[in-house]
DNA sequence: ACCATGCTACTATATCATTAGTAATTTCCT
DNA sequence: AGGAAATTACTAATGATATAGTAGCATGGT
């Protein structure tokens, strides 16, 4: 299972974002004002739990993400239904879609993937 | 914002589910075999960050959650949703139905909900 | 009324997260 | 080629998290 840190899913959200990033990259696109050095030991550190990886570019290193946003998505989404919601997925989706912010195109669109996805259900 | 650790998310949980508990409850309902005063550190914490509140009982102290479900859901999701899904609700959505062990009749459910959220939008 | 037991208060410690400095290296440009 | 500027490697300090022990207190039962 994989639990990243607040700091960690910020420097991740980057390289998914990017694609890729050498460390600059990623330290212009974070909020906060970090150290060049303390972006860089971030990325070493999901480097030695082997979440990115990076090759050598120029004189700096691209680094890029091994652990895919699907993946963290759904590890993050599991641990949130289970713990904030008693596991209910249906508790879940109601506390989010009970957002004032949501459009009603986004709503029709989130009920286009169910639709979607009750159709896949049904031909089996 | 409210950000909670993997453990205060644990303690945060069993609140949630029982409204309210003593620390000994709390420690029973953990899946680790904590040391009953770990617990107590962990409530303590909470409290001091205005997340929980206590009241005598008897001999011991009754905690309840001061900070709502909802609102550590929302928070959670809101990050999730920047963070890993590029801002974006519907993949984030996507992601969470696209997982095989959602029954038909759950997608059903969350389809209502959808639904219900599209009328209340239309009365206005 | 007493005392055993369960509970809290306080303290401690190891580990992890977060941040960043310094020195050494490298490459790109002139 | 030579040097400035950027980059990495190594090191470290600070603070938060996670865990738990010990001592002392209070209450509930007999």
């Amino acid at each position: 299972m994989t639990t990243l840190t607040a700091r960690e899913m910020d420097v991740m959200s980057v390289l998914w974002d990017l694609g890729s990033a050498t460390v600059a990259e990623v330290s212009d696109r974070l909020e906060d004002d970090l150290a060049y050095t303390t972006v860089l030991t971030v990325l070493r550190i999901l480097e030695s739990k082997e979440l990115v990886g990076h090759e050598r570019e120029g004189r700096a290193h691209r680094y890029h993400p091994l652990l895919a946003r699907r993946e963290a998505g759904r590890s993050a989404l599991d641990r949130l239904r289970k713990k904030v919601y008693s596991g209910s997925t249906e508790m879940l989706v109601a506390n989010l879609v009970s957002d004032e912010r949501l459009s009603a195109q986004t709503i029709r669109r989130l009920r286009k993937l169910l639709d979607e996805r009750l159709e896949k259900e049904e031909r089996r």
